[in-house]
Order: C-alpha cells, then structure tokens, then sequence
DNA sequence: ACCGTTTTCGAATCTGCGTTAGAGAAGACC
DNA sequence: GGTCTTCTCTAACGCAGATTCGAAAACGGT
C-alpha cells in the first residue's frame, strides 16, 4: 500500500492526464465542433497518443459526452454562485451581473463553456441527452431571471419573455464566434454589452 | 439540334436535379454542419444516389462551396434590396428595416442563410474562402448602418459600433438556433427583436 | 535491484464514407 | 427503330479515423 503522499501523487498523476484529455477534447470540441473533431488531435494535445484514451474513457462518445456535461453543469455554477453571492438587487441587476457572469465563463474562464456553446444543438442523441438537461437547467435559471424581471415591471411591455431570453443568450452565445481574446480588454466588452441588454429590456 | 421548348426542358431537368442537391445540401448543412454532412444524407433528399452528386459536382467540397458562397450571396442581396426600397429613412429604421430582412430571410426564406450562420465559422479554409469573403462584404453593409447610426448621433455614446454590430448580429444568427417555424408567427418574433434592436442601440 | 501494478504505445483491425469505373436506363432527334 | 447524348445506378476501391490487442515502459513499494 502505498504512502499517503505517494498515493496522492500516483493518483494525481492519473487524474491529471484524465484532466488533461478532458481540457484538450473541450478545446477542440469549441474549435471544430462534435463532428470535426478527432481524437488524434485531442491526444496530440494532452500529450498522449490516440490509444492511450482508451485507458481513460470506454469511446469517443464518452469523453465527449463528459466534457459537455461538465461545461454546462460548469456554466450554471457559476451563474448560481454569481447571483447567490448579490446582495439584494434588483432585478435588473441580476440579470446584468448574469451577463457579466456568462461572457466571462464562455470567454475567459471555460473552454468547456465554448464547446457546449457552439455543440449543443449538433449533437446526437445519446451524447446530448444529460447535457442537455443540464443546458435545460441553466435556462431555467435565466428564464426565473427574466420573470422577475417583468413580476417587477421593469420588463418592457409587449416583449415576450421567452423571445427576450433567447435575443439576450444569442447575443452573449454569438460572442464565442468573433471574440478574440488577443486584442482588446474583456472589461469594455461586457460593459457594452451590459448597457446593451439593460437597454433592451427596460420598460 | 432540340427544339426551343425540349431543349428548355431537358436543360431545365438537369438544372433542376442540380438545384435539388444544392438545396438538399443547404439543409443537410443547416442542420449537422459541414463535418457531420454527408453526402449520403444530401443526396438522399434529393432523391438520387449519392454517386449521382459527382455528375454535376467534381467533390463533395465543391458542392458544400457553392452553397455557402450562394447562400453569403443571397444574404448580402436580399438586405441590399430591403435597403435600397427604403424610401429615404432615419439610420434607424433602416435597421429595423434590415434586422427584419435578415430574420426573414434566415428563418423563412433559404435554408442557405442557415447553412451560411451555423457554419461560416468552422469551414477549412479552401471550402471558406470565397464564402467569407462574401460574408465580410455583408458584415460591411452593418458597419455602415451602424456608423450612419452614429454618424447621426443616434447611437448612444460608449458603445463601441463594433461590439454592437456584433451584438445585433449574434442575437439574430442566434436564432437559426432555436427558433422552431411550427409554432407561432414570424412576425412577432421580428417586432419583438426590433423593438429591442431599437432599444439597445438608441443614444 | 526486484516485483506487481498502472499507464502508454505501436501495430493491426474494422468501418464509414468519399470517390471512381463502367455499364445500363432515359430521352432526344432522325 | 436506330443511334447519340445525357443522366443515373451498382459495384468496387482507398483512405481516414475509431477501436482493439498485446507488449513494453514507467512507477511505486519492498
């Protein structure tokens, strides 16, 4: 039996290089999609030949189906951690710290984010099905965001909140296809961004 | 030499079976994206075998090309209409004008525009470049909507006209995403996002 | 240094799909 | 009805990429 430090080593190490196909899979799965993605490309970038995955994950379709399910269980976290940690605020500003909190993620913080951004709605059946509940979940979230929003009147009359929602998460989502992290600051973009969707709901 | 009418009509068969497999391919396109196309999917729709594809095709890459650079086409044409029928408007109604065009022709008009939004950004290079460059001279059309916009001071100050022709854009392509033609009219959904189009940008 | 376990790799297999080849059907014109 | 052209199909090829196998390497404990 193993040491506990040396333990810990030897399974930190195997978990490492289990994270690591995990990372590299949700970096290509954001570049090139479900379908365009090979597995020798997620090995060359965990560092691994192709085989060596099969130690990991019984398929393809497993890993994959795991970094969705991480990524959108990781998005709705961290939305939920976001709006938790408001002092009370108005609806308005939950929602605008929720913009804040889905443009970092999907931008900053997560390429899982991005992967299940771009691959949510290509994906077949048996991959998506617990990823997409999760996905479910996270727009339940902002569907209560934007209920509060128009419970409180501050949702401009008219619009459909079910339209309102899917206009403001297109326009965060969209922002995986053109945002360049190498010029320009995150900081301007979401404060254009933020002015935009107060803007576009207020009564 | 055929006569006139048979001569019309054979060409007119061949173009037709033609048009199916560029039509066919659109949706397929617009539905699993450029990796997950096959050209048996395309091919079955059009109601051939997919051998057939190569009488009027050299590649699978040719047809996927010609489509998106058709349907890039298409995009750009139908707003420059939309546009040019304006009668002399304000920089804000014609884009209302054009975020109407744009929805109409996305979600009702050409499965090309579909093809066009969901894969413009994962395409390899050959198959993308004369499609992009389409795509860019689309984009240009918006940058110059919005620098009318502010231009005519009816941008409200800070926004960045790129981060807001971008917003627009992406709430808009979203839609392709989600947007379901059974249920419900079209037509709501184009006020509903104009009206907060107009809201978002308004100084 | 040696042994068992964990992890990785090279080589081979299997499968799906783009593509080619060549023969046959469907017309068109005489 | 014959023949030439246009179009489509069936069968087969070749490759790329997922998966499997068995052996080697790396590693931890003694």
């Amino acid at each position: 039996m193993p040491s506990e430090s040396t333990a810990a080593r030897a399974a930190s190490k195997s978990a490492r290089t289990r994270q690591r196909l995990l990372d590299a899979a949700a970096e290509v799965l954001g570049e090139k999609g479900f379908a365009g993605s090979r597995l020798v490309d997620i090995a060359d970038r965990a560092q691994v030949q192709a085989p060596a995955i099969y130690y990991y994950f019984p398929s393809r379709e497993d890993l994959i189906e795991e970094v969705m399910h991480t990524g959108a269980a990781a998005m709705r976290a961290h939305l939920q951690r976001t709006l938790e940690g408001l002092s009370p605020a108005s609806p308005m500003d939950r929602i605008t710290a929720a913009v804040e909190a889905h443009l970092r993620v999907e931008l900053e913080l997560s390429h899982y984010a991005r992967a299940i951004i771009r691959n949510a709605n290509q994906l077949p059946e048996p991959v998506s099905r617990r990823a997409l509940a999760e996905v479910a979940r996270y727009n339940d979230v902002w569907r209560g965001l934007l209920a509060d929003l128009q419970a409180a009147g501050a949702l401009r009359p008219g619009l459909d909140p079910a339209v309102a929602r899917m206009f403001v998460l297109g326009a965060l989502n969209w922002a995986a296809e053109w945002w360049d992290p190498e010029r320009g600051a995150l900081d301007a973009l979401v404060a254009d961004v933020q002015s935009m969707v107060r803007h576009a709901l207020s009564a």
